[in-house]
Order: C-alpha cells, then sequence, then structure tokens
DNA sequence: TGATATATTGAACATATATTCAATATATCA
DNA sequence: TGATATATTGAATATATGTTCAATATATCA
C-alpha cells in the first residue's frame, strides 16, 4: 500500500489551501481574467499541471473563493446581530469594528474587493452568480433588523431601516474598497463619523464597550 | 477629390463616439479583459475591423475612457467648489445632488464602476495606471478643503478633514456601486443620513437651495 | 460620370493561455 | 526492498481572441 486515507487528505487540504490564498491574492489584484493558471500557480510555488490535480478550473478556484468570503461576511452580520447588547450598541460597536478591520485587516479588503469585482461582473462563473444572489443580501437584513429594533427603543435615527442597512453597508464597503489600494497611514479612521449617520444625538458620547470580541476573522 | 476634411472629421467623431459608448457598457459589465474586441463591435453596430480604425487597441479605448471618467469626477468637484455658497451649504447640495444622481444617471453609475474597476486592478494600461496616480485624489482634495472652511465656519463637525474627505467620498462611491447592480426602487434614499456625518446639528434641517443646477452631467 | 480618398468588411494570422497528459518522483507499507 | 498509490512536473494540445490586411463600398467633387 501507499500513504493512508488521511495523510493524502491532509496533503490535499494544505494544498488546496495554498492555492486559495495563492489565487485569492492574484484576483483581487487582477481580476479573474487577467489572471493566469501560471500566476496562481507560481505564487503557490507549484507547477501549473498539478492546480489541476485539486481543482477542475480556474473558475471553480474563483467559486470556492467567493463562497468563503460571502459566508464570511455573513458570519461577521450574524456575530453582531446575536451581540447581547441593545440595538444602539450593536451599531456603535460593529462600526468600530469593522473601521478598524479595514485599517488592520488584509483579508478583510480582499474579502471585500473580491464579493464587489464578482458582484459588478456579468463574466464570472454561474455559480459564483448564483451564490452571490443567493447570499448577499442576508448582511443588508440582519442590519435593517438591528435598525428597526433601535427605532424602537428610540435610539437609532427616523428613516427607512432598509435604507439605513444600505447606507451602513455601502459605506463600509465603500471605505475598504478605498483602503484596499489607499493605505493613508496619516489618517486615523473615527468610526463615530460613521454612526452619527444612524445613532440620535444623545446617543453618540463614546461609551466603554468590550474590546476583546472581533467582528471579522 | 472625395470627402471634405470636415465631413470626414465629423464621421471619425460620431463613430469613436459610439465606439467609446459601446466600450463603456461592455467593460462595466464584464471588465477590460473579459470584453472582447466582438463584444464591442457587435454593440456598437460595426465589424471588428473597423474599430482598429478609430482606435489602435482595446488598451487605447480603455485609457480614454478612463480619462473621462477622471475628468468628469474632477469636473462635478470643481463645480462644487465653485458655488457661490458658504462650505456647509457646498456639502449639502452635492450630496443631496450626489445621491440624486446615483439614483437617475446611470452614466454616473457606469462612472463610478469604470474608476473603481481601473484603481483595484493592477493588469490595466500602464497610460491607466498614470492618469489615475494623477488625478484620483483631486475630488477628495477639493473635499477636504471645503470641509476645513467649513470648520472654521463653525458648521462642519471637529476631526481630520483629510478623513472627513475619505468618508465623504467613500460613501457616494460605496453606494453607486452598491446601486449599479441593485437599483432598489422601493428605497428612496435621503441624502441628509450622510449629511449628518458632518454637519452639525442645527445646520441638519432642511433648507431651500437652488434645485437646477446639477453636480454631475 | 469618373477619379479619389476614406470607410467598412470579414477572413487570415499570430499569440497567449487554459487544459490535458505521459512521464517521473515520492512516500508508505508489506 | 519492492509494490503501489498518489503527488508532481512541464511539454504538448486546443482554443480563443487581439490585431492585421487585402478587398470592397461609399460619398464627394471636378
Amino acid at each position: 500500500m501507499a500513504r493512508t486515507k488521511e495523510q493524502n487528505e491532509k496533503i490535499r487540504e494544505t494544498r488546496k489551501e495554498v492555492i486559495r490564498n495563492a489565487a485569492l491574492s492574484q484576483f483581487v489584484k487582477q481580476g479573474l481574467f487577467s489572471t493566469r493558471i501560471q500566476d496562481i500557480a507560481t505564487e503557490a510555488g507549484i507547477a501549473q499541471g498539478l492546480l489541476y490535480h485539486y481543482y477542475a478550473s480556474k473558475d471553480e478556484i474563483f467559486v470556492d473563493l467567493i463562497n468563503d468570503a460571502l459566508d464570511k461576511t455573513i458570519g461577521a452580520s450574524y456575530s453582531v446581530r446575536d451581540m447581547d447588547t441593545d440595538p444602539c450598541e450593536k451599531i456603535r460597536f460593529s462600526l468600530e469594528r469593522l473601521v478598524e478591520t479595514i485599517e488592520n485587516s488584509q483579508t478583510f479588503l480582499d474579502t471585500c474587493r473580491l464579493i464587489t469585482q464578482a458582484t459588478n461582473s456579468t463574466a464570472i462563473p454561474q455559480a459564483a452568480q448564483d451564490l452571490i444572489q443567493e447570499k448577499r443580501n442576508i448582511p443588508y437584513q440582519v442590519i435593517e433588523k438591528i435598525m428597526e429594533a433601535g427605532q424602537k427603543e428610540g435610539t437609532i435615527i427616523a428613516g427607512d431601516p432598509k435604507m439605513l442597512a444600505i447606507f451602513f453597508w455601502t459605506s463600509i464597503n465603500g471605505l475598504a474598497i478605498y483602503y484596499s489600494t489607499n493605505k493613508n497611514r496619516e489618517v486615523k479612521l473615527d468610526y463615530r463619523v460613521i454612526a452619527a449617520m444612524f445613532l440620535i444625538e444623545s446617543e453618540r458620547e463614546d461609551k466603554n464597550h468590550a474590546k476583546d470580541k472581533t467582528v471579522f476573522k
């Protein structure tokens, strides 16, 4: 016999991980189409042919990455939803964390870029389009619900909660896209500026809140 | 003799315009690389070969479009700068117009998408990268100055004006990108939500102001 | 109408690159 | 150590598409 199943399985997963990371890095820089298989293989440190041992095509890698990215975003929104605080604090806290994450996490920026890229192109694999169709709106719906609860509570400004959710995510996404190509280290971002869009005046002062949770991994 | 210079010149300009529009529509949907010359030619209603009579390459069209797009954005920011009102009103008015434009102008959405696409890819022609390098920051600087003036005047919130300018444009850009693939007709956007990021409390009520100027053409 | 300059076409060419595949290497166990 | 299953390589293949070009159409003016 040769290697055990588990050993091969481990090699397989490691390789796939390396390939995914290499592909993500290339896709966000060059996009799906101008990224060549050779680019991914080189960055992953393997031969072109080996790539096909793990993924059937370039498209399949892309779909895998899109799925990951969407799940991460959804996971982040769920972790906000499930926080044990009032709606107002959920909004404030998540904005604080998201801005901090934009400043510090390359993975987050890559994730935003990849999703934006995919969302804005009709030239991506059908499977990727389906995933986006299916998952894209979940974070918007989660925030919408929180905004609604905050309005009932009297801590969130009036206005269509759908609209507030759109402003919430598009601000964050716009910022992430800007930051991914413009890491302006001289400017420190203050999340409270964004928070001012949603919180009524009396709720805007900074309060102490847990610093040990992370919204996005 | 054949046609006069002017007649040929006119045909030339008309054709180039048609080609540019077709290319913009395709680039925005598919990106520079997955857009084929044939796609552009078909949308423009001409043969592939003719395209090369007017543009030397696909890249050259792209560079032309990027240049247009950047100039439009810069022009919009200058028209705000040159308004005959106080800084606070400039911010309020331009946000009102920009949001309105996002809801109504496909050209504006396309422009934002094209610039975002170009800014986020290293796989675009060098000439396009140079143009972006050269022009991208102008609108940010214009808004930064206005924010600064508004702070002196006491109508704009405190904080690094560079940061405020970043929030200003990234919010608008994020919104435009979202809207270009999600024309949510059931949601009416209220620019005052964004304005709340920048204007101090007492300046936030709606005031009457000219409705006949347009920020972006 | 004929001469001429430019517009226009679409097939041919050149090239880039996704994918396949035959050959080789490697690791494990009997 | 030898058998074997999988990993790995890189050259060969197939295909897609950007670009060129020879041929044709068209519009104007003398």
